[in-house]
DNA sequence: ACCTATTTTTAGTTTTGTCTAAATTTATAT
DNA sequence: ATATAAATTTAGACAAAACTAAAAATAGGT
């Protein structure tokens, strides 16, 4: 398995490929800042390896085998991920550049003991699961802060976006995972929210609201 | 920098091309496994970039760029080494295959925290010397054991072949670094040794003595 | 049903790093 | 000094992964 074939994998796992949903060879390309003809290449490529169903014209799937895969690929990035903060005191918005290479180092003892001395992490610093050994997703309970009603409260427990620059917006703001976000009121106008975050009162764009999940409290 | 690029840099550096030593080309196939025409090709593109001295027919040797790269990738070589056996519980014969996947990792702040968490380690788990930040080395006063007279001793501080099985084989008769080792008595005919290790008696072939480096006491 | 715009594939190139086979240079031995 | 052997380089090929430009298929609109 070559580093290109597993960002492939990667990539149409994260576009729904895992969902028998067919992924476009477009969508692919621009995710990956390539070219379609590049993306159709790899497709027979993956296809003549069992790693996807591609049918001319039509797109690409992944087959279990392919998720599989995906799913190994996934789960050493964001467990490299939580490495990098917990370990080496990394900012939540230095650590995906590294887990980019990180996430391709072959050898299961290594991840293994990893997730081990990181006790077993459920979820990556930017709030995303991180699969276990035999691919089981931890999917969580959880809506955009965009979507939800004024007066209800919930947590803050990832982020859709999770760019530096948003990453770094969100520290200056003191948004962090685990915060309490209670929505006081939206604004018809531009969809902003002014809403109160560990006590204190803020105002935030849609766009910002539209990038932060918050699991509702009971 | 391509990872083929460092793989040479570093064969050419552990071969003596860092002392101004024209390394030869069979020389470097060996050692890498490759042929000779792929080592032609290669020490072009890298006297191109001003990493070695090239002379037809004649071997390489490394310019000051290129001892700097080579340390740096031996650096992280052994940082990396030292990591999995410190923090992971990897064993000193597992570690060299993982090390030569991470040390292409490229971010020097990755490195100098796992230096950091490692508190600045001076040697890797073979008794090989890291070389700091800025490329120097320590080197330490020690001899091959099979060079030691008889009824000296000293303290075993290195491998000089560290494969799986000669390291296994130390584990099974517990030489390990650290250990005192006293040289009683030498056997003419096949070299073997007679010595003391950690207080009890042992009997090693010369081919064992030779692959162990000891640093006599003073 | 037909035309057009978009998407996708094909065909042909490029770069990196490897290989084999042949040619050339250097080393060695008489 | 010359023949032979060994080491090294050259030339040409290949695979992986990307690209551009052109051709083909699909989707939408009338
Ligand atoms: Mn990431
Ligand atoms: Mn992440
Ligand atoms: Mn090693
Ligand atoms: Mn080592």
């Amino acid at each position: 398995m070559t580093r290109s074939e597993e960002n492939y994998l990667k990539t149409i796992f994260h576009l729904g490929g895992g969902n028998a949903q067919s992924i476009t060879t477009n969508a692919i390309a621009e995710q990956m800042e390539t070219k379609p003809s590049s993306v159709t290449d790899m497709a027979k490529k993956l296809a003549d390896k069992g790693l996807v169903n591609y049918v001319k014209y039509q797109g690409v799937s992944l087959t279990d085998s392919g998720i599989k895969t995906a799913l190994s690929i996934i789960r050493k990035h964001r467990l490299w991920e939580v490495f990098l903060v917990k370990k080496l005191d990394f900012t939540w918005d230095e650590v995906h550049e590294v887990a980019e290479q990180l996430e391709h180092i072959k050898s299961e003892k290594l991840i293994d003991k990893i997730d081990e001395l990181l006790e077993f992490p459920k979820y990556d610093p930017h709030g995303d699961p991180i699969p276990t050994k035999d691919g089981k997703f931890m999917e969580r309970d959880e809506q955009l802060l965009s979507e939800m009603p004024v007066n209800t409260q919930g947590v803050c427990v990832g982020v859709k976006d999770s760019s530096a620059p948003f990453l770094k917006f969100l520290d200056k703001n003191n948004i962090a995972l685990g915060h309490t976000i209670k929505v006081l009121e939206k604004e018809d106008f531009d969809q902003s929210l002014h809403i109160e975050l560990q006590g204190k009162e803020l105002r935030i764009s849609h766009q910002i609201a539209a990038n932060l999940y918050v699991k509702k409290n009971d």
